[in-house]
DNA sequence: CCCAATAGTATCCTTTATGATACTATAACA
DNA sequence: TGTTATAGTATCATAAAGGATACTATTGGG
């Protein structure tokens, strides 16, 4: 077995990972469309820098488009490409087992926090 | 929408994050038990440390098995819980998308690395 | 002229994650 | 007696991620 056969998982990981990747992306789900500002003030513990890289990172694996309007003050709108949508079910199929998990972990009395 | 409605997705990433983890699952999946060192020898760009924490880590989740041997020199073997075992279609579905998206990067040209 | 609003950058700092290296215990064996 | 094997720990150093704060441009409105 080469050291690989995960390496899909770790692309998966690489393209969600980011403390606030997956909140942006249920937002961009939910809504469908968002203004930077309506992200941030959706999420309202991140810093600007941090919406900004992540979303810039989404923007890059083109599971997020960016469309800026020429105007003054500035409007940049967000929303998920079609490509992008091709991920929801893998995000349902990570919320479904997490969701589950936390709840073992509750009734087993383990921090989840601790490992 | 509260921030945590994605909260299943971070436990999931929570629990599979680390640069070893996969790496270790897939090994233990493919293998069904295997001794600390023939992990080791499996990746052989692991730290002994670092094998150690990401075992830990799994174990303390629940999805991995530690089995002491009382002997010396020692011997532990490690593999998937029967609880662990339902993790496995995930790690098929990231895998997959995984995949796709490596394939998709490389197709446009894009790096994967940077973003 | 001054202020607000938007979508950012730039800089510096702290926290986590990862890595390199050396070290441990114990029994069998030569 | 010294050597090997196993499954680790301990310590220190570096790299990567995240956070706090201040700053920018532009235009409409008071």
């Amino acid at each position: 077995m080469q050291d690989k056969t995960c390496h899909g998982v770790e692309v998966a990981i690489e393209a969600l990972v980011g403390k606030w990747k997956p909140i942006i992306l249920f937002h961009l789900m939910e809504k469908g469309t968002l203004r930077f500002n309506e992200l941030k003030r959706a999420i309202p513990k991140i810093t600007q820098k941090m919406l900004t890289s992540q979303l810039r990172e989404l923007e890059h694996h083109q599971i997020v488009n960016r469309k800026v309007y020429p105007q003054v003050p500035p409007k940049v709108e967000y929303s998920l490409t079609e490509y992008g949508k091709e991920i929801i079910p893998l995000l349902q199929s990570m919320q479904e087992w997490g969701t589950t998990h936390k709840k073992y972990m509750v009734e087993h009395n383990i921090d989840i926090a601790e490992g």
